[in-house]
DNA sequence: CTGAAAGCGCTAACAG
DNA sequence: CTGTTAGCGCTTTCAG
């Protein structure tokens, strides 16, 4: 590239306006105004000419001024916990169709799990007085939960419904994907289990929603006389990597569980890696299993026991609901239990 | 939730401001500009009392006027092709790391590969006067072009370096991936090569850049006097049951291949998947390469052998790119043969 | 069908 | 160190 740096310093150039457009087509502000957001009568050949103008100017909107003097905006917040893992970018995604046919943008802000972080964060969208807010979990500060019930735009909570909520939650109970795990492990026959489970990798912040998963996995076990035996919490982001290690570390301390419940798919992978190295059976000698569904885990030969999560839908649902004006309420989307054949 | 319905309706509801802020704490509101935003000179005493009133009243600044009255806005628009690809999501999430730290929001937008779309999508982004823009590719329609040119402020065009640019342009040359993979396949002795690729599962839109990997791949091998031998283009995005249809389809009409080249390691796995379950040996009967070097592809116990991409590097040099001033250039973050085990 | 006046909530540029 | 005066670019009344 030899292109010249550009001029363009830190702030935005001058760029054609509305005015212009108006004096350059012989009209009025306001009516240049009705031309573009297609609102009151306008005659067609004012509408033509307007639009004539619009196109030779190179006139794009200034939607700043626009949402300042409506207060409109076409902004949705959307806060995530991470996106180093595929399911929040799923959760995006199933957002972002509804969003964009509805004609806003996502905006969007990762916490890495950290409460005071998602605080800030929430603020500083909320400075941007979007139309609505999609924010992961139901746990947030005081402060946050302060802000988002004074924000007076629709907030939506997604992932979880084992709590309240503000206003619109959209998710699946992670206590009952737990539970389910359990069941079908108990029902299997295996006795004696063993937990891998991720950190956030920093001191800070943590998973609530695995915790959730944790916690009716533990309960459901112990409640049938069969409590858990060991676990082994790696400190590091969920991954392939983080899930491998950990069902190493289990496995040297208890070499004889025969079931493992991971507290992702990521991290079950891993430890079916590790078992193909270390020519362990799956799942004669020891039986997996993950959390979410993911693709990867699927379309293997031997495909992942886990739990269908409804990613997409939830970020679509929260989209629609959040946009909308349907009544507060909660969407729980359920999970499907996989029976898979690594358990 | 029995939460009574929200009131909030379609617009933002009345929320303090900075007047009334500047009222209650007895001062002008330029000083409680000033207090918030920590410019100028200020009493430490004024600051304590602005302070305390703006938490007490729960005040939170309108950046939409802060903005229309300043000109600089802390959005930073950010247009995807794709969210189902996992390798955008580690583009947003390479640049969400800087673009917090300096304070900046970034505004995202998916095209689905359409340039019509993306044409619109940047219109409408550039609406909200950001303070800058990545997009992906350097692709454009004439007046998505003409628009980002004209839009005074810095645009990065991110994920590939074959041809020329706007402003900035970080990423790495599609064609020389192409050609790394076909340099090594011919190195190790293959000869008879087949190539599976994906659409975008739209009748408009392609991949522009997995085309320019295939456009190196099948000019090294013409140039070696071993030209490619038979492709298949699955009419989907890329997914790993897409590149295990493509696979099993090529080879039903071409069995004989030695070698097959995918579109990225997605659609290798779903390769590598259909010869495990159909017993082809890898690399014996068969050698597969792939793009990217998705975790996933790298912790299994034959790891794919594929071309290392800096995705999470992209996005973030792009950011600071984009926020800096640094002169217009083109940064090539190249990319790394990973040998792997199957070919 | 079109326009004039009055802001939206904040900040730049000067004054004091 | 603090305040006053003008807008930023658009949309909302309310009149014609």
């Amino acid at each position: 590239m030899d292109h010249p740096t550009r001029p363009a310093g830190r702030k935005t150039a001058r760029r054609t306006t509305l005015t212009e457009v108006a004096r350059q087509a012989g009209v009025s502000e306001i009516t240049v105004s009705r031309v573009i957001r297609n609102s009151g009568p306008i005659a067609a050949d004012t509408r033509a000419r307007v639009m004539e103008t619009v196109r030779a100017l190179g006139y794009v909107p200034n939607r700043v001024a626009g949402t300042l003097a409506s207060s409109g905006s076409n902004l949705v917040g959307i806060v995530l916990p991470s996106l180093a893992n595929i399911v929040f970018p799923e959760v995006l995604r199933g957002a972002a169709g509804p969003l964009e046919t509805m004609g806003y943008h996502p905006v969007i802000a990762v916490t890495e799990y950290d409460p005071a972080r998602e605080e800030a964060l929430i603020e500083s969208l909320l400075a941007w007085r979007p139309a609505g807010l999609l924010v992961t979990g139901l746990e947030h500060t005081p402060r946050a939960e302060a802000m988002l019930r004074n924000a007076g735009i629709r907030i939506a909570e997604l992932m979880d419904t084992d709590g309240d909520g503000i206003d619109i939650i959209v998710g699946f109970s992670n206590f009952d994907a737990g539970c389910v795990a359990a069941r079908h492990l108990l029902a299997r026959g295996y006795r004696r289990f063993g937990y891998v489970g991720h950190g956030s990798g920093m001191t800070i912040g943590t998973d609530l929603r695995a915790g959730k998963r944790w916690s009716g996995f533990e309960t459901t076990l112990r409640e049938a006389g069969h409590p858990l035996h060991d676990k082994e919490i790696v400190d590091a982001p969920s991954s392939i990597e983080a899930g491998r290690c950990g069902l190493a570390a289990l496995l040297a301390r208890s070499p004889k569980l025969d079931a493992v419940y991971f507290s992702n798919d990521d991290m079950a992978l891993g430890g079916y890696f590790h078992c193909l190295a270390r020519g362990i059976a799956i799942p004669g000698t020891l039986a997996l299993f993950g959390h979410n569904a993911l693709e990867v885990g699927q379309v293997a030969p031997q495909p992942l026991s886990t739990v269908r999560t409804p990613r997409l839908k939830i970020g679509e649902v929260g989209a629609m609901l959040v946009c909308g004006d349907a009544p507060s309420q909660k969407v729980d989307l359920g999970v499907d239990l996989i029976e898979g054949a690594t358990a």
